[in-house]
DNA sequence: CTAAAACCTGACTTTTGGGTCAAGTTTTTT
DNA sequence: AAAAAACTTGACCCAAAAGTCAGGTTTTAG
């Protein structure tokens, strides 16, 4: 059975993402994906019949991973340790998918044109559930009296930076490709601001 | 004299920095930026020879004023002033050129493929000094000690999200439009967090 | 008032890039 | 081994959007 299908609808997906994350929806060529594999352009419509369905599935490809961040503010019920792996994970994402990261940053700086209902759904409830969550800590005294939502938008932009603006990142940094060491400052750093900046008690005094 | 140049350039550049905020350089039409303010199509082209230029001008219109963000940081000499009056002022231009604040994403986004090499180097320039300076007060006891530039990293981000990805905070504050009053909560939630989660000594202290 | 300069624009050309297709080759199935 | 199915691609088409221009109108300078 054809495995030459999945074989090559994954590598055109994956040079789509990168150009898309690159360029932008409008920016990016078909052309320019087929070539950075070698195809010819014919070759990319005949595993997608458009840009506009290839696009869907690059966003499909990655969407659920992204919207899965925010999972730790269900595993745990205290800040200090739900914010700390929220941190980690959200850096971790910019790490590893930062194509991911930016095709999705695209979307929502142009006002999400593209993002299915059914994706924009799935976000706000995450951010609902969270925001919620740290409501009830805050009433719980397990941290400072602040505002849940802007404290969810200040982590999201902080981490997503580390995808969205690493060409900034890298010449501030002064490097070529942010390292294994400056992922690990970052979450550090943030994990430290945020923890104290939100005055989460420590895990054990509670 | 003719003052018609400097009104309807104007009105153009408007125009155009809208667009292009909305949908970034490729997605963006010249005659739409026309239809926008009722003008001929070929009228853009008597003030502008091209796309890459009526851009390149759009750039330069705002350029100026997002690169002075970072005057609080020679200004005051404490961290408790400083950031607190970059964190205003950041929102504040997030607040007011949000279209501004969201070309400029792009660009970064992209990789600035359109940013001329002067407007750069102004930008490394007042990172570094800000960094430095932040390491000073560090050394001097005035905070915590803290990597300087991942601290700037999180400032920047999050108070250009609330411009760059301003149809994701509308949505979750459900609302149309930002109000004043979430401008006001943004700034105050960041302030609180930075300024405690820095361990910035109260002026008064010193 | 008049000539020059500046401004305006409908109709046009050119370029770009998404999308198609017919005629192949390769792989799979029986 | 032969038929069917899946895959490949050069050459083409076409719509959209960038860009041009000739011949007009309006504004300004003297």
């Amino acid at each position: 059975m054809s495995r030459i299908r999945d074989k090559k609808r994954n590598a055109i997906l994956n040079a789509a993402c990168e150009e898309f994350a690159n360029h932008g929806y409008a920016g990016t060529k078909i052309v320019d994906i087929a070539n950075k594999i070698n195809l010819p352009k014919a070759n990319i419509y005949y595993y997608f019949e458009s840009k506009q369905v290839l696009y869907r599935h690059v966003l499909d490809s990655f969407i659920q991973p992204l919207l899965m961040a925010t999972a730790p503010f269900d595993h745990y019920d205290h800040p200090a340790e739900a914010l700390t792996d929220y941190i980690k994970l959200k850096i971790e994402i910019s790490k590893n998918h930062p194509n991911a990261s930016k095709v999705f940053a695209n979307e929502i700086l142009h006002g999400a044109p593209h993002l299915p209902a059914d994706i924009i759904e799935k976000l706000t409830q995450q951010t609902t559930r969270a925001s919620e969550k740290l409501q009830q800590w805050i009433d719980r005294g397990l941290m400072d009296d602040i505002k849940p939502l802007h404290l969810l938008f200040s982590l999201w932009a902080s981490t997503q930076t580390y995808a969205d603006f690493n060409w900034q990142i890298k010449l501030h940094l002064k490097t070529e490709r942010i390292s294994d060491q400056d992922y690990s400052d970052a979450t550090d750093t943030l994990i430290k601001v945020i923890l104290k900046g939100c005055g989460v008690v420590s895990q054990v005094a509670e």
